[in-house]
DNA sequence: GTCTATAGAATGATAGAC
DNA sequence: GTCTATCATTCTATAGAC
């Protein structure tokens, strides 16, 4: 029970930060969603920080499944021909689910971001073990792939693997998601294959 | 002297506004900044709201200026040679220029970035004539250029026009660039050159 | 126009009964 | 563990003297 209650709250928190980002949810938002008093809340978590780390640590253990589903070549959107691949293109396409997948779950509200510029909850997070712990994983399967896809020519092999890194985490927040959201005119696929192609192929056009 | 303090409330404005972002700048600090009392600011804006929205219009004009000076092509970073190229790859080399200028002006911590959530601030921006003015006449500009290049195939057609669009106003907000800056492995320069490379070219290598 | 001092509201956190 | 009620702090905004 306890365990189901917990769930419920930092399914809440999960859903707010992403929403409106950490500075913008309350304590009372969460509290009045999840249907019990603040202070109830405050018997399970012992601050705002608490909460919304709890909430970030489940989502980078979800983000860290994936990718070793993935890495196990076990995971859906990896088709049966990819063992016939060559090692960069099939890091180059484990690169492509892995970035797609945080796209849709942006797009589905249940991707907390993480405030660039909030001290108070960085230093939570960077106290964290379960949440450093599994950051690091992730950034040790990504910066695989990437070496192996730019090794073999497949991501461009003059860009620093750190700053493909950054620009892979970068696109879990890229308002322009939102942005072409809030026009209407695109369905959710359709807004995902243009920030795909974006990032990977960039705004210039292919030459053919 | 009433002008000249104005504008030294803008320009602190300006660089809290760049450096924490709305929410967590605080009318005290700007007072601190500027060296006057915090009721002596109510006296020259009426709201934060206001106070940013100074800000917000001041940056928008100088990027108007900024677009208008490169339209008539008397801009610095264009080529005297630019005269002799199609009106296709004269529009790109436009707004690749005009988003290297955005990226060294975030870099330099003079970019106010727009919370893309905050309810009070984006209605005091919507509400505002010279702000709205302003942002749709960048628009009109880069919009006019987006379709020359992509008409040419400089840019890729396949991509909805404001698709582009929000993707070059997005690279203003980048926290690939604060996140680069951190790690201190790379100057200004290669930083812009980094985020030029992905926006433009994306991150797979183009065949040769 | 500038200052000191403070009102008023929002919010994070806690006390204590049950 | 959950509740109601309350505290302490922070922040926007204003009053009133000079």
């Amino acid at each position: 029970m306890l365990v189901a209650r917990e769930q419920a709250i930092t399914d809440s928190v999960n859903r707010l930060l992403s929403e409106k980002g950490f500075d913008a949810m309350t304590v009372d938002e969460v509290a009045a969603e999840v249907g019990i008093a603040k202070a109830s809340l405050y018997k399970h978590f012992s601050s705002k920080e608490a909460l919304a780390c709890a909430a970030m640590v489940q989502a980078m253990q979800k983000a860290q499944e994936f990718l070793e589903g993935l890495k196990k070549g076990t995971a859906s959107g990896q088709s049966e021909a990819s063992q016939a691949q060559s090692m960069g293109l099939n890091a180059l396409n484990k690169l492509m689910a892995s970035t797609r997948w945080t796209l849709q779950l942006k797009l589905m509200g249940q991707m907390p971001t993480l405030p660039s510029h909030n001290s108070t909850l960085r230093a939570t997070l960077m106290a964290s073990r379960p949440y450093m712990d599994g950051l690091m994983r992730v950034a040790d399967i990504l910066g695989e792939w990437i070496l192996q896809a730019q090794k073999e020519g497949f991501l461009n092999p003059g860009l620093p693997p750190i700053a493909v890194l950054y620009t892979l985490y970068a696109r879990a927040c890229d308002p322009v998601l939102e942005f072409l959201k809030m026009s209407e005119q695109h369905s959710d696929e359709e807004i995902i294959d243009i920030v795909m192609t974006t990032c990977f192929a960039g705004l210039n056009a292919r030459p053919v």
